[in-house]
DNA sequence: CCCAATGGTTCCTTTTTGGGTACTACCTAC
DNA sequence: GTAGGTAGTACCCAAAAAGGAACCATTGGG
């Protein structure tokens, strides 16, 4: 997605989405939210996602502030994946949509 | 957007986000959280959005049942846009993204 | 030497979204 | 008869997002 406001005319519910909004970052979010994770288990987490979907997501959410990516000097590499303290501002509102999403899961397409 | 997750893979945040994930869903949501409106009103409140969007997006709200059209046999026409109950059960979690997305607003894109 | 594991990147194609412009129907009021 | 207001449609095009497949570097192990 990575869709831009054009800051003046956004409104905040249109800012927040852009950052949340892509294809798999909801889902990336929520598992970082339980805990740290290596980029092979976001892939297995998420197998419906390419490999390189992945990157770009992550590459986007990293951008945005909202994950932190290290990378350990070993072989093989080693990349791990955190929530920053602003990723996890977000996580109350994560629960919401996960809660809500599973309450209506019927309704939903 | 109109993302459709395909039911078993999809987990509950993906579902929740395709519903409200298209351009100008969050905001139409938004402003339909706060009253019932007409069309013309809410093209006025989106000034960025064409007539057009707005009536894809409306109709994809609709579809997903979380909006209600109703028309009137008027003339000139009159239609009128509401919230649904299940549409409602989502406005606690659109004035979170609306309260984080003003809290954070100039870090966001 | 060859393979495996990890975490990518590149290139190309397809699908999905979004947007612009013009046109409509209907009745009222002038 | 003509203009105006409302709530759209139709058609066509551009941009963005997503997807697929192949390729890369590193190094430890056999």
């Amino acid at each position: 997605m990575a869709r831009r406001t054009e800051g003046k005319s956004g409104c905040s519910v249109e800012s927040a989405l852009a950052v949340i909004g892509g294809r798999w970052k909801g889902v990336v979010l929520y598992w970082l939210s339980t805990r740290t994770l290596r980029f092979g288990e976001l892939r297995r987490l998420l197998p419906n996602c390419t490999q390189r979907m992945l990157t770009l997501q992550l590459r986007e959410l990293e951008q945005d502030g909202l994950v932190k990516r290290t990378v350990y000097a070993e072989v093989p590499p080693r990349v791990e994946y955190e929530l920053t303290p602003f990723g996890r501002s977000l996580v109350p509102i994560l629960l919401g949509l996960k809660e809500w999403g599973e309450r209506y899961r019927r309704r939903l397409p």
